[in-house]
DNA sequence: CCGTACTTTCAATTATTATTGAAAATATAA
DNA sequence: TTATATTTTCAATAATAATTGAAAGTACGG
């Protein structure tokens, strides 16, 4: 395989993943591109590559500004803005688990919390049932949260010990 | 706050965390039913409860199935079929993780094995910056992987344990 | 076997989400 | 400041995904 061809594949599998995981399809693409190009890029050459409005293309990129995934480069005589990724794929995987969170689980536990406070008799079946998955939810998050908690503080290689203590 | 009203936030709540994990909004909103019911429900109370009709009901039912999610309860002297939910929620993440790791995470180290292997000079930057952020992607797909294998392994106790260690 | 109660399928429709592109806003260099 | 290059916004449009509902398919009890 050469590498354009590689690269292109790269990026359709990015995407598709993205679309998986509650991001949006181009904005995953845009980020693939910006993960394998060896330079930063503007947002013509984006739009050339990828295919996409420079609307689409200002859009998605603010998004992935937004998440820390990308940040913008000035380069001196140049009026055009410039784009680069992080690099660095924990650094990446931390930055998608905080904003995760931040979006979705922070705001689920605290609706769960309230969830659990009903007026009603324990007693009754319905109640019971209805009581029991709410709390077994609420537990599950708190321990996943705990486990995005540590999985952010860990510091790799420690994290990397640890599995293969565990997995032996 | 009413249980009844406490169910619809809940139906609701799950509903809109699916959504954001590539879970159909309404498959969501129907295991959140059943996880809250009491008892089994035929399709008839299924339609009733969301207001959906008997086409998405039946789909949806069948795709929780698919997942292990729900399965069918014949009451004797009934023709309806009833549905349940898996209660314990430990076992619904794992089902859940079980399931979408082999939808995604597979065929994904599978894509980046292949994209690893390019004909070029590993000097030039290009190919260099490409062959780093594959490996690097692929490295943390398997060390994820790991994670989730040890998630799925470990019983709950064991696994609780090792987070409290952890994080004190 | 029937007749009937129930379930499944899927083409057509509706709802949702993403994308475009051109106008407005902004920034730069002279 | 002004002329111009570039970025941003957002209403209109296009693409995608979910939903309906009625017809076809199944299976149960007699």
């Amino acid at each position: 395989m050469k590498v354009a061809e590689g690269k292109q594949k790269f990026i359709h599998t990015w995407g598709r993943l993205g679309a998986n995981w509650g991001i949006n399809r181009t904005m995953a693409s845009v980020h693939a591109l910006l993960l394998v190009s060896a330079d930063a890029m503007n947002a013509d050459e984006i739009m050339a590559e990828l295919k996409i409005s420079r609307g689409n293309a200002n859009m998605n990129l603010r998004e992935l500004m937004n998440w820390g995934l990308v940040h913008k480069e000035i380069i001196r005589g140049d009026r055009k803005e410039y784009f680069v990724a992080e690099k660095n794929l924990v650094k990446v995987a931390k930055l998608i688990m905080k904003e995760r969170r931040k979006r979705e689980l922070d705001p689920i536990v605290k609706t769960l919390a309230e969830l659990q406070t009903i007026e009603g008799d324990k007693k009754d079946k319905h109640v019971k049932a209805y009581l029991e998955t709410v709390k077994g939810l609420k537990d599950l998050t708190t321990k996943a949260d705990g486990l995005i908690e540590l999985m952010l503080k860990a510091d790799e290689s420690r994290f990397l010990n640890l599995l293969i203590k565990l997995l032996t």
